[in-house]
RNA sequence: GCUCCCUUCGUCUAGUGGCCGAGGACGUCGGAUUUUCAAUCCGAAAAUCACGGGUUCGAAUCCCGUAGGGAGUCCCA
């Protein structure tokens, strides 16, 4: 109990962070960080060809933009393959390894008879005499699996695992040309870096029977080990590229903010009771592994945007005019100082109804609008009944008069302009709606006319009353 | 083929033998807000708890089997 708890995420550079790997990484940083534990990162790059820094920089861009930070630097599993070799050739000293000298051929040949007889794939070099090896060929370190009994791996989300170990064979941990290969890797580096809670995704449940013998066979402590589902598609299938957004940085281009991805990640697979909005600090103190389910969910974008809206409404209005500035650029609307006022006085009527940053720039169609707005069509037809635009002048005329420090004042003035006429609101707010918003969607006319200003908003009616 | 994992409303889930003729959330549908709307509020439909056995006075919850889905099966990670 007294050992500090540390976790770690180890993902490949595939080149981007993985949906379904930043939720793994969550959950382990969430582990350590709610006790007081270390999370480190590590990257599994052993294969030479997928040591790559700009794959790295792309997972370290979305851990970061999640808020997601590791203790010290970030380990690379290629830098490390010295260290690897080493142990390697400990458990070849300790006779738990071997050399193995078949050919690629031979492998293919013994792996078909192994599945024909119903037996489990051995080397002939597992019990051979060294002495008869050959001179000058290449070979790899095979781990010399217990052929009899079973490995039980003690798995806090999955139970008790037993694999046969007729069914676990040697693997190979060194390849031909002196690389490490993952198993070994894994274990070594996890052993060195003092992980002592292994959270990874379910894929790896096999695995980790395998890890648990090299640990033994070195007489390494074994770490605890949780194996969570994976994330599936909508339509039940593994993630995969024809399901549209697969890395975080897909999603922060789609608008959704750090803390909605996160709080929609966390809750996908993992719940405290029936809560469904978890900021950080909440996160921090109810997660805990015993709450992971074991079955793979969906991703479902309807939910992860119904979750990201809430935290769009939290959000600071200055917060929402920087963070949506991207979002205007990319819709090639330009943003002077004037418009990010604009936007800014707008912004709690835009947030309330925007799920995510991208939305805004529509939310905000209403505003940027040039004068005279274009009300031909179906818009302006609310301007065409009778009296619509002798009513129009009037508020107008009462408007010039009004409180415009506050949507409530004007809000006010508008219904008092109806009581005083004792005429359905429906009368005025249809045409006015159309004068000052063209048909876009909008808020409450307060509101609009508040975030529009005196001059803007008093103008746009002048227009519609004298087209 | 072999080994291992999974299976509660369309989706995410609550549920660890009686409080469950199954609760919440998203979505859907209907209504309200005498002003648009993707916002808000209210309401409804929606799971024979994959299927079949068993244990038990009693099972979504325990056991066995079947089906379907997934992972692994070697010089990928």
């Amino acid at each position: 109990m007294p050992t500090r708890i540390v976790t770690r995420f180890a993902p490949s550079p595939t080149g981007y962070l993985h949906i379904g790997g930043a939720r793994t990484a969550l959950f382990n940083w969430l582990y350590a960080r709610g006790r007081g534990g270390k999370f480190l990162l590590r990257i599994e790059d052993t294969d030479r060809a997928r040591h790559n820094e700009a794959a790295v920089e792309a997972i370290i861009d979305g851990l970061s933009w999640l808020g997601l930070d590791w203790d010290g630097e970030p380990i690379s599993q290629y830098a490390r393959r010295e260290r690897h070799a080493e142990i390697a050739y400990a458990l070849l000293d300790k006779g738990a390894a071997y050399r193995c000298y078949m050919t690629t051929d031979e492998i293919e040949a013994s792996r078909l008879r192994a599945i024909e007889t119903k037996s489990r794939f051995e080397s002939p070099w597992r019990d051979a005499d060294p002495a008869t090896a050959p001179d000058g060929v290449p070979f790899t370190i095979r781990f010399r699996a217990p052929r009899d009994g079973e490995t039980s791996v003690d798995d806090v989300v999955q139970g008790i695992v037993k694999f046969p170990n007729s069914a676990l064979d040697d693997l190979i941990i060194l390849r031909s040309d002196g690389a490490p290969t993952y198993n070994l890797a894994v274990v070594v580096d996890d052993h060195d870096m003092g992980v002592t809670h292994v959270i990874r995704g379910d894929d790896h449940l096999n695995n980790a029977a395998r890890q648990q013998q090299i640990y033994a066979a070195m007489d390494w402590p074994i770490p605890s080990f949780s194996h969570v589902p994976l994330i599936h598609g909508a339509d039940g299938a593994k993630l995969s590229k024809r399901h549209g957004a697969l890395g975080v940085d897909a999603y922060r281009d789609l608008g959704f903010l750090p803390e909605g991805l996160a709080n929609y990640l966390i809750r996908l697979g993992w719940s405290h009771g029936d809560d469904e909005i978890i900021p950080r600090v909440k996160a921090l103190e109810w997660f805990d592994i015993a709450g992971i389910n074991r079955a793979p969910a969906r991703l479902d974008l309807s939910k992860l945007e119904h979750t990201n809206a809430h935290y769009m409404k939290a959000l600071d209005d200055r917060a929402v005019v920087e963070k949506s500035a991207p979002f205007f650029a990319r819709a090639s609307v330009a943003l002077d100082d004037g418009r990010r006022a604009q936007l800014l006085r707008a912004a709690p009527f835009l947030k309330e109804r925007a799920p995510t940053l991208a939305a805004i720039v529509d939310a905000a169609g209403f505003l940027f609008l040039a004068r005279p707005l274009d009300l031909s069509g179906k818009t302006g037809k609310a301007l065409e009944k009778e009296g619509a635009r002798a009513l129009l002048a009037e508020i107008a005329g009462k408007l010039a008069g009004a409180d415009w420090s506050s949507p409530e004042g004007l809000e006010t003035s508008l219904k008092d302009f109806a009581a005083d006429r004792a005429i359905g609101f429906g009368l005025i707010g249809q045409p006015l709606r159309a004068a000052l918003t063209a048909g876009h969607s909008a808020p409450s006319l307060g509101e609009v006319l508040y975030a529009l200003g005196r001059e803007q908003g008093l103008g746009r009616i002048e227009d519609a009353v004298s087209p």
